[in-house]
DNA sequence: CGGATTTGACCAGCGC
DNA sequence: GCGCTGGTCAAATCCG
């Protein structure tokens, strides 16, 4: 493999360029990948994200600001002024100032609502920020709690001290603890613990369905492998079920114990779609080619492990949530219910072109547009923890469904569970901002526990997070 | 010669 | 228990 080529992060090419001159840089003769070969790949995700999230050019969207929501009055004495200006104009005037008035009555009063929604969601965000904090705190303390027997004997015996995990090893429970998630507490003298014993399994569970959580990307391309600004290295080949082409495997090498591993496929269906499956969270600090991935795929993660909530939740919260962005041809499908938790981000879609001519479009749920291997119990528009099976093989949950009062309840659900709108956010926040820069990796560094991405794209050292999060599993 | 890829073999999980 | 399948390993091979 060509690792300069992998690593080309220097010339970054939005995916709208990319998708509509791909046939044309295609090298076919190596689909496949071939040893040694110019492996020519999809930039997807260029090291500058603000080119892959918007048009070209386009500015980025100013933020939101309260001043932005008070209505300027300084029309009003000008139009005042006008009609003073012509006396035969008086009366009318005089009428049209009392429309003017109740305009600005009107106007005032959505000014207040508007301004209360502001005070609401910021409110909301602290509160949020306050409560993943809090989370974050918690979250290494229970783990080594869990560590000190109260988990599998087995997981619990095989935490090496010195945390070796150079080796992966063969076995899935090895495979386990190579994962950042689970390096994040490290072994500890403390030894109060079975107070700790139902929350710390539940705490791993969590933990494992994180680490299990995966986020696959479909695209159209003739590449054998997209550039997603990792560096891979592929260490296997399958012939999978039901799909002529082969999977290959890769692992990130970019660090060497990093657990992220990819797939990559084509689509047995049309085999211009490449699927790369992504699984794992980087351990190291990742350039700035890589942050997008990186972002989607540990916002993903999130997002599914707030699937295990109750199945009525889910699937209300879904049709709830997910209605209001099905209008985009952008997509990014969930199903829990697979052998793993896993996102789908569809940019096959819409004009020629598909999501590439939009990039800025915000990718929106909904339902998947081809079944996928490895996802063959995916049943539609859903979000279902594994445990809730039943969830399943419950009919396509329909779209579009989002009345006022659907939404207002969904807000009302949404603001009980904390995890879900942390998740939730920071999964919206990468999809749709993607591009956005340093807040959106500020949101999702804050998120994604763990993840290695709150790195700006003019910073790729270590937060302080990060940097115990590496050095407990890599040292 | 070092590093990446290929490819057959091995292992684990799962369903029957 | 057996077979199937997915995932991984590691020796062989290839390439720059």
């Amino acid at each position: 493999m060509d690792k300069g080529h992998l690593l080309d992060a220097s010339s970054p090419r939005p995916l709208a360029c990319f998708l509509d001159n791909h046939s044309r840089r295609m090298s076919a003769d190596d689909p496949g990948g071939g040893r040694g070969r110019r492996s020519v790949e999809v930039d997807f995700f260029s090291g500058h994200n603000k080119t892959t999230s918007r048009v070209a050019g386009s500015p980025e969207p100013p933020p939101i600001k309260e001043e932005d929501l008070t209505i300027n009055m300084q029309l009003l004495p000008a139009a005042t002024q006008k009609g003073e200006e012509d006396d035969d104009d008086r009366a009318s005037a005089s009428g049209s100032q009392q429309q003017l008035q109740a305009e600005l009555g009107r106007m005032n009063e959505e000014n207040q609502r508007l301004r209360g929604m502001l005070a609401q969601v910021t409110a909301s965000y602290q509160a949020l920020q306050m409560h993943l904090m809090a989370l974050m705190q918690q979250q290494p303390r229970k783990q080594e709690q869990f560590l000190l027997g109260l988990g599998p004997v087995a997981e619990a015996a095989e935490q090496p001290a010195s945390n070796s995990s150079t080796e992966v090893g063969r076995s899935s429970s090895k495979e386990k603890e190579d994962s950042p998630d689970a390096a994040g507490g490290g072994p500890s003298s403390s030894k109060q613990a079975l107070p700790w014993a139902a929350e710390g399994r539940q705490l791993a569970d969590q933990q494992a369905s994180m680490r299990k959580a995966r986020v696959s990307v479909r695209a159209r391309s003739e590449a054998p492998i997209i550039a997603d600004g990792c560096q891979w290295r592929k260490y296997g080949q399958k012939m999978a079920k039901g799909n002529p082409c082969p999977r290959a495997y890769y692992r990130c090498t970019m660090a060497n114990a990093c657990p992220v591993r990819k797939q990559v496929q084509r689509c047995a269906e049309d085999r211009s779609i490449l699927i790369t499956t992504y699984e794992g969270t980087h351990n190291h600090p990742l350039p700035p080619a890589a942050m997008a991935m990186a972002s989607t795929t540990s916002a993903a993660a999130s997002m599914l492990l707030s699937g295990s909530m109750p199945s009525a939740d889910n699937s209300f919260l879904a049709r709830a949530v997910l209605p209001s962005c099905s209008s985009s041809s952008s997509m990014a499908t969930i199903s829990a219910s697979a052998p793993f938790p896993t996102v789908t981000l569809d940019l096959t879609h819409g004009p020629p072109g598909g999501a590439a001519a939009r990039p800025h479009a915000p990718p929106s749920f909904h339902m998947p547009p081809l079944p996928l291997y490895n996802q063959s119990k995916f049943s539609g528009l859903h979000m279902s923890s594994p445990q809730n099976s039943s969830d399943a093989t419950r009919p396509p949950i329909g779209i579009g469904l989002a009345d006022a009062d659907t939404v207002t309840a969904a807000a009302a659900a949404i603001t009980a569970d904390p995890n879900f709108t942390v998740a939730l956010a920071a999964a919206i926040t990468s999809i749709i901002g993607g591009g956005a820069g340093q807040q959106q990796q500020q949101h999702h560094g804050q998120a994604a526990a763990g993840v290695n991405a709150n790195n700006n794209n003019n910073n790729v050292t270590s937060s302080s997070n990060n940097t115990a999060t590496t050095n407990s599993d890599t040292q």
